[in-house]
DNA sequence: ATCGTCAGATTGTCGGACAATCAGTCAACG
DNA sequence: CGTTGACTGATTGTCCGACAATCTGACGAT
């Protein structure tokens, strides 16, 4: 069902685009890279002059650019006492590996009825990960693969939306996960755990799977609770 | 697990609460309710000096609005172009009745292990929609409450976040609902359906209501593209 | 028909300003 | 001794004015 093109030819600049990065993105992005490297620790307040300053931009900007990580979860608002970075309470860790659940689990089940680019997205996702831990790469090489293959499940949906709600969800743990950066969690020696699940989806089993992403998820929660709240 | 009381009495007041209402989150408020109400179409720019001095407020504070209006998903902004009603696509309303169907059947299937609140809430949600139905309430009213009891589906997860989540979906669905508030949708004689899910539910079958509520989302989607995109 | 060029409008960013609110201190008071 | 009230400094929320960069549309030149 081809568009019908307005005369003349079609424009062969389909593979072209730009990305406009205004300052507050730049910002933003600064922020975010600070918070998820652990250099801004849980509950740190974001002051908007300090940040402006040291950055070499106005207050507005800043302001502007800590209503998006606000949005995004990474950091909390209160009313006239500033931003800061989000502190994760039990109850939110709870809170974002159930809807993580709801999400991926419900896109494993959608594998069958996929399509094969999403399908063969999740065994790439796969692969680096395994690549990374087999490489022994750096805890924040392994997490950002790890998070990456949860993420593909969710793109077994196929739905933008879907994913980039799972996005904001996994920024709001990689918050909680920047925490227990130091505390270097023995985690990891999940890949296999990951390949199993695999497997199952690949030979159709696919509640196999789910019951298995599930048990996963739970196991995931506990750690990342014991890590944070069971503090020496 | 009552929480240990630092020494003396607990405080008795617990009941108090108090709405803080900046400038901002008028402003944004004010602009949800006009774009809902059909008062600004979609595609419609929202420019921000017209805005701040309609309103008599600072253009940054429009600005900041502006924002929490695109992070809805109920605006769009485009670089150096600024913001507009988002102007609902077919792919997008594809993409939102897509993402509502994973929460809200994935809720309904929590059924039986959701809170006796949260069934209440539904109960209560569906008690409110047929009310106003036999009342021959205004098209918004029942729009208000049919919204409203489908998110109490997606409140059987007990999940704060993936209530969120729908909010914003439905939000951004509202915005579609708004363009075809003039044609008068057919609409509305889902009550029963509505009755007939819960008495599902009830009687246990929750299978049976998953797979209802599953056609009653299609059958809605097809229902509101054909009012958008068959334009006369 | 395509390409410069120009004017007008709008956004993105800046800088400064001020009242309102908050955290902490510390003295006064019952 | 614990509560209250007043003071100070810091920070946010909001406003104002300004300017460069960019987009839109028109107009004319090639």
């Amino acid at each position: 069902m081809a568009a019908p093109e307005s005369a003349s030819v079609a424009t062969p600049y389909g593979g072209l685009s730009l990305t406009h990065s205004s300052t507050v993105d730049r910002v933003a992005e600064e922020l975010r890279r600070a918070v998820f490297e652990g250099e801004l620790e849980a509950g740190t307040p974001l002051r908007e002059v300090a940040i402006a300053d040291s950055l070499g931009v106005a207050r507005s900007t800043v302001r502007e650019a800590l209503g998006l990580l606000v949005a995004e979860g990474i950091a909390v608002r209160e009313p006239n006492r500033g931003v800061s970075v989000a502190s994760p309470d039990p109850e939110a860790i709870t809170d974002v590996v159930r809807a993580r659940a709801v999400l991926e689990v419900a896109g494993v089940r959608r594998w069958a009825s996929a399509s094969e680019e999403a399908r063969e997205a999740v065994r790439t996702a796969l692969r680096e990960y395994a690549a990374a831990v087999a490489a022994e790469a750096s805890y924040q090489q392994l997490n950002e693969r790890h998070l990456a293959l949860h993420l593909s499940f969710v793109g077994l949906h196929e739905s933008p939306r879907l994913v980039a709600m799972a996005e904001t969800l996994i920024a709001e743990l990689k918050v909680a996960l920047a925490q227990i950066d130091r505390i270097r969690r023995n985690a990891h020696d999940q890949a296999g755990s990951h390949t199993h699940l695999l497997e199952l989806l690949d030979g159709g089993d696919v509640e196999a799977a789910a019951t298995d992403l599930e048990a996963h998820l739970a196991d995931a929660e506990v750690a990342i609770r014991e890590a944070l709240f069971r503090a020496p």
